[in-house]
RNA sequence: GGGUAAGUAUGCAUAGCGGCGAGUGCAGCGGACUGUAAAUCCGUAACUUUGAAACACCGCAGGUUCGAGUCCUGCCUUACCCA
């Protein structure tokens, strides 16, 4: 359950609790999506770099190795060793990002298998119960994200058809928001019957619903107040940093956090860069996740407190500091930015690993820092300082 | 001395078998990445220009042909083989 310590104007400063213990928010969920660190990081090392909750995906599992393997394996937390918080994601998303491979119904979603082309099928009722057999900590409603380029409309468009468009993604966003509302409710009844169920592992699994709407003020305002009369355990805002403008993003989070029930958890879905966190936080958001301190790692983009680094430039070829002075992970306590470039320009599988343990360390610092500011009523003055810093590519 | 093979943009490696204003890969350099179908993808690569063009001695020199990187002759270089 969540625990409002205290506020800097929006900004919370939280703790929630859960069977698997608590973590201190805002917090930032690392992203393990089959059930691991994409980057060659163990659990073990997870908690080194400071992780506090785990995010794993409901789609991704069920079709590999399948969720009855790992409720056979004792769940998520016995198949992979952590014992601390996880949250599954729904597969929501992926009803999004494999839009090409997916039809929409009223029951659910019909997918064919990016793995095998096998068609499947996921509603509320299946996710939940994928989720259920996972054992996470805490589960995410199945929801339907709107794909935000039914906004972008071409700038030379006529006036009344621009109107047209807009009439019209806004009516897709209202049915799509209805839907969703719908999926919801049938899967805070689907994970009420789970959770009394005599073999299921965790008979306290949480379920978090999600805010949709698109970049529509009064969709997302509407859709908030209707979840919010469901009582969950969380809320989570979703379909945001999908392709619309930051600017948008911001706006809809101003919009739609008044309407948020105050006395729980919220979390912001799939963000973000290091500066959209700390705006988030800005605007009262608690909890994050986001593949991007993992993902650019991997693909050698490096965070660090003076800003951005792309490590396989050549400056940095007999550059013989840490990657980032300030920071003490295990990779910045033992190797030269020298070595870690020359790790990814030999394409050595080292180079990953190092990068992807410093950026996990850097979010879940930045995240430290970010509590630390909170508690000593200091926020605003650690948003000026950083906000537009920790951005900025540097070369 | 004799023989065989090969020489293609900025480095390396290659495609080409009469219409080429010459393709590709690697390397180099730069960029992107937001609830992970991504250890991936994109750009760049003479000069002039800034967006429409224009542009490359395909080892060198000739020849055949409407047209040659491509066919023919000679030369140069490299590799290997035989003396």
């Amino acid at each position: 359950m969540f625990r409002l310590i205290k506020k800097n104007d929006k900004a919370r400063r939280g703790e929630f609790t859960t069977v698997h213990g608590s973590f201190q928010t805002p917090c930032f969920m690392n992203v393990g999506t089959s059930a691991a660190i994409k980057g060659g990081i163990s659990s073990p090392d997870l908690k080194e770099l400071k992780c506090q909750v785990e995010l794993c995906n409901t789609y991704h599992l069920h079709l590999r190795p399948t969720d009855t393997v790992i409720k056979q394996m004792g769940g998520l937390h016995r198949f992979m060793n952590w014992d601390r918080p996880i949250l599954t994601d729904s597969g929501g998303f992926q009803v999004f990002s494999l839009a090409k491979l997916r039809k929409i119904k009223e029951e659910g979603v019909f997918f064919n298998s990016h793995i095998d082309g096998k068609r499947i099928f996921i509603g509320p009722e299946q996710s939940m119960q994928i989720q259920s057999n996972l054992a996470s900590t805490i589960a995410m409603a199945f929801d339907e994200c709107v794909d935000n380029s039914v906004m972008n409309i071409p700038s030379d468009c006529p006036e009344d058809e621009k109107r047209r468009l807009i009439r019209k993604a806004h009516e897709y966003s209202r049915q799509s928001c209805e839907r969703t509302t719908r999926w919801l409710i049938r899967c805070k009844d689907e994970m009420k019957r789970l959770n009394s169920l005599p073999d299921t592992i965790n008979h306290d699994q949480l379920l978090f619903g999600i805010n949709q709407g698109c970049t529509f003020e009064d969709l997302r305002i509407h859709h908030m107040e209707q979840i919010a009369q469901l009582d969950l355990d969380g809320y989570a805002v979703g379909g945001l940093a999908v392709g619309e403008p930051t600017e948008d993003m911001y706006r809809i989070l101003d919009v739609v956090e008044p309407h948020m029930p105050a006395e729980k958890i919220r979390y912001l879905m799939g963000v973000g860069t290091p500066s959209n966190i700390i705006e988030a936080v800005a605007r009262g958001i608690d909890l994050f996740d986001c593949v991007m301190p993992s993902r650019n790692a991997r693909h050698a983009t490096i965070f660090t407190w003076q800003g951005i680094m792309h490590i396989t430039n050549r400056c940095y070829e007999t550059d013989p500091l840490p990657i980032d002075p300030e920071c003490s992970c295990p990779t910045c306590r033992n190797f030269t930015r020298a070595y870690v470039r020359h790790l990814f320009k030999s394409g050595e599988q080292l180079a990953g690993r190092l990068a992807v343990t410093h950026n996990l360390y850097f979010y879940n610092t930045l995240m430290e820092k970010i509590r630390t500011a909170i508690d000593n009523d200091s926020f605003d003055a650690f948003r000026k300082e950083y906000s537009e810093k920790l951005a900025k590519l540097i070369n």
